[in-house]
This record gives structure tokens, C-alpha cells and sequence, in this order.
DNA sequence: TATGAATGAGCTTTCATTCAT
DNA sequence: GATGAATGAAAGCTCATTCAT
């Protein structure tokens, strides 16, 4: 039984580190992160930090790594489903950046790491594009230019485009990670309207009231 | 004459700390920047910049203010003139916004280091915002109400975000700072896309051959 | 059968330690040399030392005095049985000197330890130096004093110092360890040359062309 | 008056940190030393020494290099001017190297530094080497051809390897490092028989009654 | 016997900051 | 005004040693 126990701990070390790194890497940034820090709040010294991690761009990276790969997996979920008009789609598809960009703290939290320290981890921020971003731009990309092919939409430049498309909601993370909790806002209502603008835009439509 | 110049060095040599300062901390980040790299860069010691600058967080936030300001400034300038349709000056404020947001390097870069050290420096967040964002959000949703109640718009939920329309912008000056120059976009078809989804939205309207 | 070699690695366990201490405290010095490189050369690991020696500073006397025993051993065998001429014992002597001080690289290898830790451990140069030191001139002393007595050589004054007439090998050592491989010396005309020298002496003997 | 005293010590400080490293190092070897205890006993603290010597191999380096200086610009002199017999040649030259090598302490330790961190730094060895090592020997074995060609002296096999005219000096030097103050010599008289066995050899002369 | 996870003291090195000149 | 020598408090990293298994 106290086996159990102490094989769980062990098994269960290194991802208590990796969580407690992001914590403190998220507070503090990269070059203002103490190991010692992380190490307190892992419960665990500074030494055993290094027994699993051989420095500490290696503890980040593989942290940044390691904590992605829930919402990656989230997301290829999410992209491999999805029928319905273009419509529907945008609305649905939106709706699931909005969790992962908007209401998922870690997700935002990493995306302040990356964009801090672009220049310091180009390849993270490379290895991160390619198993977040890209899938997810070019889904939607494919999504609407197959709407636009059955005439469901207009064949906008946007469609070149889709980072103009999720535009909004990746501004609100940048603006929730500048104000923290300083400035609040509606995500329900600010997610309306930029689903409204997206397949609406702001020039008034045949029929419709001002 | 050897007086004038040495007086006119004299005179310009804060400037030159700052100028020094903006480049390494840029290239750094604010905790591993090292004052002495600074010193070198601006062709000065460490003490001088202590005569200067009482320390190196005063630095840091004077030379966000001081390299912020020549863009506040054109900013207002912007802001103080403008007729014509919502239409055209929407093409007009989103073009201003994008020689800022999306050419200047300067001003990218600050606000990578606004997002990094958000956490550090919040007051300087929200200095930057009251100077920078607020206004220009401000008079956007202004001009976007007038519009709207001239008839000239749909009186649609982004016009009380305006971060939502000035989002892809955001949007792109962010991946310029997370990709460099390893992922180029092609600006000017960008504003355009961007334009067209902020009128026309990406459903069909009447008429429209898709 | 397989109990067998397991049963016989296991007794090898120790001495293959040993071996592979030599190797890296011969490399790295004392001070410099890490327990987990000794494990490891060992195929053990660093728990295992320590299940066989107390701590590194045992490992190192230990490692000493055992490496250094087939030296005594073989000095030993050599000393117990020696006639012959004055003249034909200074050569064989000699002979056997080089053997071990100029070929034999792991005694060298050990004066370097000796004279490196000679502080650290100045118990382990005496205790080597009356296993092997001590014997080893003295016995060379009451030999010439013999020869002496018998009038087949002076009663020079190096007859007292021994180490004055072994010198030139220690020398021929400690310039090995010196430059490993970068001077190579041909010691075979070394030898013979130190041989001429300690018999004959620089002056002219008569009757000798110079 | 306080300039000057302060202007002199400021002079100085490379030199205390370069005699207090000496004595640290000689005392525990390199990689055993703490820069810690280099400051205290220079009398400043670990980040002065930093400020002079960019590491610690850095410092180790330069003070052999510096502190071997003397004894080269010593050697120099001496290697300048020398008439007489070879005769009485022999008995200055040796004179001299047991003034360096058996007397001075500083020459003594620098070897035993040499010796021990022969693998790690061998540029060092080599460096010293062409300063000190190779230009004693090369001088004596030039003296001595002279010597051969006048008939002073046997063309002796050890006038190709001066070291093992030398090699007796170097032994006492090696055999004072081993031992300290446990095995006291009489270095006079160590020399003095030294000097006859270079001489004379161990074989009767004729005439001389032994 | 042997392992390897864990420790913690201690090491080299860094750097913001001070201050006499 | 400006310098640069000096500080000292960390910070990242190492490693001999321990101990439950």
C-alpha cells in the first residue's frame, strides 16, 4: 500500500513540476523565474528539479510543451467533427476558439509566454504554430471555402485570411492578458456581436433596419 | 565649438540611454536585459545611466512613456480630423491604425513588452491604455454610433466593442511579433481582406454574385 | 551456471570500481572527479559505491593503495635476489627502476595523485612512500655501500642520497606526466645515457677519448 | 595624499587577488578552491575578483603565468653570463637550479600545480615549458657540447638529455612536495653530491682511493 | 546487493546598485 | 556630469551523500 502511495508520488513528480513552473513562469516571466521558486512550490528542492530537468530552458520548454497538449488534443477533437451549414459553422467554431482563447486561462497565459519570449524560443513558438495554429487556420479556411464553392458566402478576401476571421477573439486574450481583471468584459455578448460582424460586417443589409 | 558639440551630446544623451534601453530590452525582455549591455549600446558606462535613471525599473517605464509618446502624438493628430462617410472613414481609421499597429516595429514591440510584464508593471498598462487604447477605441465607437444613427450602418453589438473591429489588426501585429520575420504577410491584402469582412461581413448580400 | 558468472561479477564489483576510480580521478583529479562518472564507467551505479566504499575520500585511499600493490609486489620479488657486480647491480637496478617509474603508466599515473593530494592525504604519500619508497632506496644504499666497502666504486656522497642517483628517472616521470604525448623521449638511449652518467660521471677517465 | 593611497591599492588589487589565488590553490588544488576564500584572502569579496579575471580558469592561468615571471626573468639573467671550466660551470649552473627548483618555494608549488593539472591545462604546461624548461635545458646541453668539443669533458650519451644532469634537483623538488617538512633534507649536502656523482660517476678514478 | 529518487549545502558566476574621485 | 572599481545578494547548477525499496 505505501508502495502504491510512493510509486504514485514518483510517477506524479514531474508533472507537479511542470505545473508548478508554469505558475511561476507565468507570474514572474522566464529570466525572473527562480528555480527555487518553482521548486517550493512543487514541494520538492531545487535539486530534484534538476534530476528530471537538465536546465531551465528544458523545464520550459518542456512546460510549454507539456501543458499545450491538453488543449491541442481538445482542439483535434473539436476539428475532427463538424457538419451543418457555413453558418451554423462559423458560430460553432467561434464558439470553441472562445473557449480555448477567451475562457481558458492556461492557453492565454502561454500565449503571454510565447509572445515574450519569441526571440529567446523561436522553435517553441514554430512547434507550437504547427500543432495549434496552423490545423486550426487552415480547417477554417477549408470550412469556408466550401461554403463560398456551394454560394453560402461571399468569396471574401478574408478567406485568404482566417487570423482576420478569429482576429477579435485573439485581441480579446491579448487585452484580458493586459488587464488581467482591471477591465472586464462580456465575453458572452462580445462574442455575439463578433460572430454578428463576421457574417454580417457593419453596412446594413437589404431589408434590414437599423 | 567643441562645447557645442559636447553640450549637444550632453544634452541628447538620455535620449540615447533610452534609445539603447528600448533595444536591449526589446531584444531581452525586461528581467534579463543587463544595464551594462545598455551602458555599452548607448556608448556610456553603467554609472551614467544611474545618473539618469534612478533604477532600472524607472528605466524601463520612462522609456515606454518617452518611445510611446511620438506615437500618441501622430495618434491625436490622427484622431483631431475627420469627415466624409462611415464607410470612407473606416477605410481611413483602420488604414492609420495599421501604419501604427502593424509597420512601426516600435510600437509592436512595446506592446510585447506591455504584454510580458504586464504583471510587473500594470500601471504602465494602464497608462499606455488611458494615452493609446482608450481614445482610439473611444473615438471609433463614436464615429461608428454617429454613423449608425445617421443610417449609414447597422447598429450592430461590435459597435460597442470596438476592439472587435480593430481586432484583426491586433491579431496581425501579434503574429508579426511571435513569427518575426520567419512567417511574412502580405500587409496591404490583409488591410484590404480586413476592410471588406468589417463592411461587408461574409454573408452573401442582395445582388452579390459570389 | 548463469549464478556462476553473476557470482563472479559480483566479486568483481569492487575491483572494477577501483579500476574505473583510477581512470577518472587520473583524468579529473581528485577534487574534480564526480562519483556518477566513476559509476558509470564502473556499470554501476552511484548508489552501488556506496554499498563498497564510505565516501570518495575512502574510494580514493582505497583506490591507491589497491592499484598500487602489484607494484609493491613485483618491487618486492624484484629486491629479494640480486648478485653480481657493483657495476652489473646499478644497471639491473636501474633497468627495473625505469620499468616501473618510465613504462609503467598507472604507477605514474599515481605519483601524479600523490604529489597532486600530497595535502589532502599526506598519510597515504607516507604510507606509499614506506610500502615502495623507503625499500626501494634503501635497499639501492646498502648495496653500494657494499660495493663501496668492496672497493668497486666510490664512496661518493651520493652513496648517502640514493635519490640523487634515481633521480633522473623520477625526473623522466614527472616529465611524462608533464606532457603526456607532446615530447615523446626515446628512453631506451635515456636509460643508457643515466646508467653512463651515474657509473662514469662526466669528467675524462684515463685512457678514455673524450 | 588619500589619492595616492587609494590610487595605489587600486594598482595593486590584481596582484593581491594573483598571490592570495596562489596560496589558495597550492593549498587545495583547482578544482578544490573556492573563489570564496581567494577574496577573503585578498581581502575583497568574490565580485571584485570577477571584475579583474573573466572565470576561475582564467585567474588559475594568469597567476602562474604572473607568478612565474620572476623566476623566468631570474633564469634569464643568469642563462646571460657564464665563463669558466665546464667544471666549475657545472657547479654554478647546478648552483643555480637548486636555488630555483629545491629553494624557492613558489617554483616548487607552481610544479606541483603543473604536475596535477597537467590534462587540464596543457597549453599551460606547454607555455611554461618554452619559457623555463626548454631553455635551461637547451643552454646546459649547448655548455656542455662545448665542453665535449674542447676536450673538457666525456662526449657522454647524457649530453643529449640534459635531464638527467638535471634530474636530481627535480627529484628533491618532487620529493620536498610529497613530503613538506616530514622528510627534511640536507640540501647542502644533497647538492654537493649531486654535483660530484654529475662529475665523477660511482666508478673509482685512478689514483683516487675510495 | 543494488538501485535511483531525493536532498541540500555549496559552487561559480551574474548584475543592479553604490560611491569616491 | 561621468567614471569605473567594488559590492553583495542572489541565481543556476553540481554533486557527495542518504535511504526506501
Amino acid at each position: 500500500m505505501a508502495e502504491g502511495v510512493r510509486a504514485r508520488r514518483k510517477a506524479e513528480r514531474p508533472g507537479e513540476i511542470l505545473q508548478a513552473a508554469f505558475e511561476e513562469f507565468v507570474d514572474r516571466g522566464y529570466a525572473a523565474t527562480r528555480l527555487e521558486d518553482v521548486a517550493a512550490r512543487a514541494g520538492v528542492t531545487k535539486g530534484t528539479i534538476y534530476f528530471y530537468f537538465e536546465t531551465k530552458e528544458n523545464l520550459f520548454v518542456t512546460m510549454v510543451r507539456e501543458l499545450s497538449r491538453p488543449i491541442h488534443e481538445e482542439m483535434e477533437g473539436f476539428l475532427a467533427d463538424h457538419n451543418g451549414t457555413t453558418r451554423e459553422f462559423v458560430r460553432a467554431y467561434l464558439g470553441f476558439i472562445y473557449k480555448v482563447i477567451a475562457e481558458d486561462a492556461h492557453f492565454r497565459e502561454i500565449l503571454r509566454l510565447l509572445i515574450a519570449e519569441a526571440h529567446r524560443f523561436p522553435a517553441l513558438v514554430d512547434e507550437h504554430d504547427e500543432r495549434c495554429g496552423t490545423p486550426i487556420m487552415e480547417h477554417l479556411r477549408q470550412r469556408l471555402e466550401e461554403g463560398a464553392n456551394r454560394g453560402e458566402i461571399r468569396s471574401a478576401g478574408s478567406l485568404d485570411y482566417p487570423q482576420i476571421i478569429l482576429g477579435p477573439a485573439l485581441s480579446l486574450s491579448v487585452i484580458m492578458l493586459l488587464f488581467s481583471d482591471r477591465k472586464p468584459v462580456d465575453v458572452e455578448r462580445y462574442f455575439e456581436a463578433h460572430v454578428d460582424l463576421v457574417l454580417n460586417g457593419l453596412l446594413p443589409r437589404n431589408g434590414e433596419v437599423s
